[in-house]
DNA sequence: GATGAATGAGGGTTCATTCAT
DNA sequence: AATGAATGAACCCTCATTCAT
């Protein structure tokens, strides 16, 4: 009975510290984190969060991978859905970033962080993780695609990797529109796809007379 | 003779803080950076660096100045050989950009980190700073543009964005690319403007059929 | 008993620093004390200072808090023994004020500093305290005083003032005078007694009824 | 002519740092004065005030000399006019001490700390110096005084001791409000002689003859 | 499991003073 | 006379981590 209820209070100890500190890191960035403050807005002892994951470093694996998790799920359930077109398609996986950031942005920022702003001491291992989510997701991303639609003399892949730059460069340029001035008008989904047909429209007709 | 070289290893000092300075705010970043190391390294008392830059934030400021200044000089060496053509010009801009990287990589970090992370207790001086050379650089880079090639139907206004927003994406590509293999061979220019030629192409005309 | 052990230790360290620090502030004042100076006398790490207290500010404010309890425990016992009679009264007070110096030398340097020397930052925080105790402080040393005896055309109220003025004045002397030669003669009740005794007495004469 | 010129220029730099310390120092107090500050706001190198003053300490004494000297001054002059009623003296003494703070209150206010906070390096020749002032002064201003005034069974001499300190308790009881305040008029000499008259008045009846 | 006392190196910054010029 | 470069100790404070309880 006792063990029981207190199984159930350390679970909840052990998942307020990671909540907490999951604001933390994606607020301040690894190194720019305090323990110190994590344990004090936890309302938990110092020592605890050592117990639970051993180091800061530690503590930050720990959120790095319950945030690829996080990412993979959306993708998993995007994936069947994945259109043949590949500026349909583009437009989907704009929509899956955007939509990772707007519902989870804690997780999403502290993914983007690891990537820019990488702490030395846990270089390899943070791409190690990084590096095996976006091979398992990458590729998956841009196949099945239908390349009978593409023009003469147009190479397929650099197709896809072209349009692949692009949504990466949009979704970039609203979510540190969003970051640099907190309006959130900038998540919105509606208007962000507005900007990208406009250009997707000029890729697929191309821009220039004749 | 003795002034002129005091005066000499005065100056010297001076520049080496600077030099360390710079190597250790574009390889760590603001708030990593460390003025003790900075010190150490320009083999140099503590006090010396508030002396001449007053605190770590007024020296991370005179850096960034002088990284402006650098990417002006280039920038106003270009200015005078845009090309009126929109796609020949996003050509050249990438160039600015990868030449900014390769021959002054130090500054070019400093001046990218800048924008990602600033230091909060800076921002509002940062960003003025910032603002006011993409100000004067931003317009001029897209103005006596060609409008006549444009296809009926495409605004010029967005078909500019859009080639900026590849621009950026480009360069921060192949720069990203270098940082994390160290790899020069992603700095050469002439392999960049390749990708980048196929890419512009498929703009060009459209990727897609009739 | 381990545990017991323990705890008492602990509780050693953090007195230890409160009365290291005690000292510390009494002669030197708020802003020449030294943290370091306290922890290298205290026997203690640097860090344990600013984990018990928080900061150099807060341990200040704690010595302050525990100058106003202790002043206040000997003014409460004096309280119930206020004569009516403003001289015997006068003489009561300035017992107070000399008392609380020779018991309490340190604490009661460190009030009387903290009005005179008071650092700008915690001016705020510091006349709030010493304002609340004053407050309750000073209006009851001078109630219920028999006003039957003061002379026609006396004003009570300026009589009570114009004591208060002396007996601040004296104790101020005596305190002082103690405090450049070191001499305890200085604090010594009777002899002080003495001196009032004839100040009072010319004073009586002027302001009692015939 | 360059000569005179220069020395003129000369002694100005010096007069400068004099003046600026002067406020520093009255302000700020010894220990917290910083000589970085005067040197930056008189508009003189760091070295030209070491070379002048020697050390911190040896400018504060300069300053010091002055300021007895300019209270000597104000003294000397009152002096003759003192009149041989004690209480008339006491009146003039407080307006002496008043004078002198609203006339000169930055090297009023830097004796007045002199004696307070004494900074211990210089505490021997600080006490010398004051002494040596007030062994000259305070004798002399309560000689030729008419004893013919007091009541029977008064020690005249400790008439003149109560009325000393009465004096410097009211004189200390108006720079304190207004330090502490800012207001200048507590520093209105009429509304401190009428609160003054009030209180001899009371004592007046006390010490004097029917 | 959970506490929080304890550490000491390192953070940025200010300081009075010296000295070559 | 006048400069200001240069020093390095000291300032308050934060940090991640350990460990006895």
């Amino acid at each position: 009975m006792k063990k029981r209820k207190s199984r159930v209070l350390t679970e909840e100890k052990k998942e307020q510290i990671f909540q907490v500190a999951l604001k933390e890191f994606a607020e301040k960035g690894y190194e720019q984190a305090s323990t110190n403050t994590i344990c004090k807005e936890a309302g938990v002892a110092k020592g605890l969060l050592f117990h639970y994951y051993g180091s800061k470093g530690g503590l930050y694996l720990s959120l790095l991978d319950k945030g690829v998790d996080k990412f993979m799920q959306i993708y998993d359930k995007m994936l069947p859905q994945l259109a043949p077109d590949i500026l349909k398609r583009i437009e989907q996986i704009l929509e899956l970033k955007i939509r990772f950031y707007s519902e989870d942005s804690l997780f999403s920022s502290l993914l983007v962080n690891a990537f820019i702003d990488i702490p030395t001491e846990l270089e390899g291992e943070i791409r190690n993780k990084l590096n095996r989510m976006y091979e398992k997701y990458l590729p998956r991303l841009y196949e099945h695609l239908d390349y009978e639609v593409f023009r003469d003399g147009i190479d397929p892949q650099k197709a896809i990797e072209f349009v692949g730059l692009i949504t990466d460069a949009l979704s970039e340029k609203y979510i540190k529109a969003y970051k640099s001035t907190g309006d959130k008008k900038y998540l919105n989904l509606e208007s962000i796809k507005v900007e990208m047909e406009i250009y997707l429209d000029m890729l697929r007709k191309g821009i220039y007379k004749g």
